[in-house]
DNA sequence: ACCTGAACACCGTTCAAGT
DNA sequence: ACCTGAACACCGTTCAAGT
């Protein structure tokens, strides 16, 4: 009985932990807490385990983020694809997007470095394939590409970016934003501002940008 | 002699630090080393004090940080405007990014929060009305610009970004990014799109992008 | 009024030792 | 092979005390 014993390597000290744990804790507190609250020791704790365990199964706690962005990349839905490839480029851009405004975290990640989920790239692909299917050279549908994949970081940052949320642990509610940086008076343009960036969190006013944005595209050539 | 005595208020020991000392320290560490380099004990090190003494001149760190940002606001360049007014809005948002794009950590501070510098209020407003002198309403001009700033921000974050630089601290070069992530196998499209990026790091595609954006804008309405 | 010293409650990570 | 304990070199910030 227990045929559960591998007959190969057997030896030294059986894994308590592995990486998919560690990653299953990891993400438990950054969905909790957001990221700023993702520390090795935090996750240690919710292990069970001390806080060097984890070094034999993530590098550092960069790895750990990315990993932890690949995660939720290979999650993200593969829509139905439209025959029209410019509502397919739309299509993929949108899944993105939404991954990313549903996980606040995401913006805080991307903006710390190069550090980019290969689960991706098939996507990627596909948003170029639409591009070129819509007549764009191959190093058109790149910069094409490029443009909204910038806008689309923009956005995330902006609207659904890394806010330090309420998080107030107690103290200094306030925050030295535009709204009292100018020390009570609101000028018109300012109240306007906050209007618009308000719009733009609580409607989908991503949809019509990047449409916009896809629309200039396709028109220039 | 020494008129420099002031008649009021002459009360307590005489301040050694200023506002403006501390921010002059902390810019110099953020030129130099980083905005990850700047730490209040490092800020209070340059300026041969204790690092409690700049809780006397800044509330926090945070707010350490949104007055850098307005700082730099501040000397950003007043171009000579344009008579067109498509052109004007091109120039602003022009100055905006180049100001970004020469002090990397900018993206990286606009990343944390809504911090927003005062200073930038009436450039906001020039690009406002130049949108309104285009023909657009108020709230398509705020919608316009919140979409050109939106580019304007991943532009910033993804080209110009906060990438750790070198930094490398002897150890570890290598850093998990999309390059070695797909163990060695390059893709055809991941070979593109590095090249992709890589010429918006050298070319200057903004002005280009910028462009296209607006005028996709313009031609919705 | 302005600054200092010591302390608190944290970090990420290294290194030698246990099993 | 995998994990632990103690330690190192840091953080931001509070609080009581000095001048």
């Amino acid at each position: 009985m227990a045929d559960t014993s591998q007959p190969q390597s057997r030896v030294g000290r059986p894994p308590r932990l592995s990486r998919e744990a560690v990653l299953d804790a990891a993400e438990e507190i950054v969905e909790l807490d957001g990221p700023e609250a993702l520390t090795m020791r935090r996750v240690a704790e919710g292990l069970g385990s001390s806080p060097m365990a984890l070094y034999r199964h993530v590098r550092d706690k960069d790895e750990l983020l990315v990993l932890l962005l690949d995660r939720l990349a290979r999650r993200l839905p593969r829509p139905e694809l439209s025959a029209d490839p410019r509502q397919r480029a739309l299509q993929v851009l949108r899944v993105f997007h939404d991954g990313g405004a549903a996980n606040p975290w995401v913006a805080g990640v991307l903006a710390a470095g190069d550090a980019m989920a290969p689960s991706v790239l098939p996507m990627i692909e596909e948003i170029l394939a639409a591009f070129v299917a819509c007549g764009m050279s191959p190093a058109q549908a790149g910069a094409a590409y490029r443009r909204c994949w910038q806008f689309t970081v923009g956005e995330l940052m902006v609207v659904h970016g890394g806010r330090r949320h309420v998080q107030s642990l107690g103290r200094r509610p306030v925050q030295l934003s535009i709204l009292d940086a100018v020390d009570g008076t609101v000028m018109p343009t300012l109240a306007q501002l906050v209007g618009y960036w308000e719009a733009a969190r609580s409607q989908d006013t991503y949809a019509q940008d990047i449409a916009g944005i896809v629309d200039g595209l396709l028109a220039g050539r």
